[in-house]
DNA sequence: CGCACGTTTGATTGCAGTCAAGCTTTGTGG
DNA sequence: CCACAAAGCTTGACTGCAATCAAACGTGCG
């Protein structure tokens, strides 16, 4: 793990703060921000933001690349909570007598924006404009939490990959829209199983069922979804989901 | 629906403060709270706290019964995303433009007490150990849907159900402890299938299952845990787990 | 080149869903 | 207070989706 305190880039041409934590707040309120965003980290692959039972100091941004989230399991496999992209925030847990519940680990290289958590709080009881900006970004992951928790309880294996691609999918494109409908994709099939509580090997089954109906293409760790529609039909994601998801 | 306005309770003697949000808080920052509230309700067996869709503008304490929390599945079923029991909060979430993902269901007769969301959030900028509470409260209700989370996602049937006995047996048990090592049950076993993506044919086989090894006893609306130590191991609830649910 | 990691394929197994029907409890109205 | 309906629980037979086991194939990297 790299740190970098010197030549940070500016919080106001910051690519992904349209999309991020701080993307509504006006430019007074960025300088505040700024301020507190004492250094930037940058993780290689596999490497560790933080583990399960540490002690949280610090909240991130993601300023590039993938974060994954997971918990240890009772059976000694993983289940990944979360999948943290640019733009997002994570991390942001009050610390007295708390641990962190999951593990967070980079899925490629990745740069973030280091925030201490002690700091956060005193300056959100300054500006409400802060408060609300945290309170609804934690609404945001707790919805996404409970779609999770409804995918994977009742939806098929099919449902549940196509479903997961679309998700993923719109997140990136909202950072870095691609002309070519095509977004960078660090995931193994071993990582889609464990988010969605598949086998690696029946998800293998599954995307290939997808590939051959030609509704996506997965190589060179690089995704395109080719028929939206079907996909979300396929998922039987709802109408209201996907306009969130600006997918239509 | 019933509105309360008069004779409230007060927060100092509330016999759920200990576990609720507020009770970590000082007698001072209670009263700020006791003038929040502006009323209590009271809603039967089966009526709605709010739906799917509606605009938030209230969030609640659970001052005696239980509360269903649920989303609509694409097929028309439901997925039940938490059980508010006493002392919890919930509804809370910012207003603008935003709506409820999951509705909320009274599963007993239940008294809640109500906070204007838009006061909470204004107090909470000047006093930072209000902020402090509700974030606390925020990743505990987090914390909980991962675990619920890790639990669908993997378990087997019987390791889920009993996981949901024992997290809700504790938590009952946390407000109001009986001697008798019972709590008031007010599931039935669809709504357990519902919660954990089983059907309620296999949840009334399993049950079946934890009774006829004498783990447990549950009618008349009434649970009874009578090995804890043996559901943990059926349940492979981890040792930190059961004890943050003060189960060892 | 060869190893490690990820993907692919096939055969078999088993957990939980589905369908169908009977039983028990609860509660409501005559 | 009884009758009957509705809701919830229980049982059995059968089915199917996804796990498991086993093994081969690609591909990128040291």
């Amino acid at each position: 793990m790299q740190t970098l305190t010197k030549n940070l880039p500016k919080c106001q041409q910051c690519p992904v703060r349209a999309s991020a934590l701080f993307g509504h707040l006006n430019t007074e309120m960025l300088d505040v921000v700024r301020a507190l965003r004492t250094h930037q980290l940058v993780l290689e692959v596999g490497e560790h933001l933080y583990h399960q039972g540490d002690s949280p100091s610090k909240a991130y941004t993601v300023y590039e690349g993938w974060v994954v989230l997971y918990k240890n399991t009772h059976d000694g496999e993983r289940q990944i909570i979360r999948f943290a992209l640019a733009g997002e925030f994570l991390g942001y847990k009050l610390g007295n007598n708390t641990v962190y519940d999951h593990s967070a680990q980079a899925l490629s290289d990745v740069k973030l924006c280091s925030f201490p958590i002690s700091e956060i709080i005193n300056e959100a009881g300054k500006h409400t404009a802060l408060l609300l900006a945290i309170q609804s970004m934690n609404d945001t992951t707790m919805e996404r939490c409970h779609s999770s928790i409804t995918s994977i309880a009742n939806k098929t294996a099919e449902q549940k990959v196509a479903y997961l691609f679309l998700t993923l999918y719109a997140r990136e494109q909202e950072v870095r829209a691609t002309e070519d409908n095509c977004i960078p994709f660090y995931l193994t099939q071993e990582d889609i199983g464990d988010a969605l509580g598949l086998t690696s090997i029946h998800v293998n089954r599954v995307v290939q069922g997808l590939r051959r109906k030609g509704l996506l293409s997965c190589k060179n760790r690089c995704l395109s979804l080719h028929k939206i529609e079907e996909l979300i039909e396929v998922a039987k994601m709802d109408r209201f989901e996907a306009q969130q998801f600006n997918l239509i």
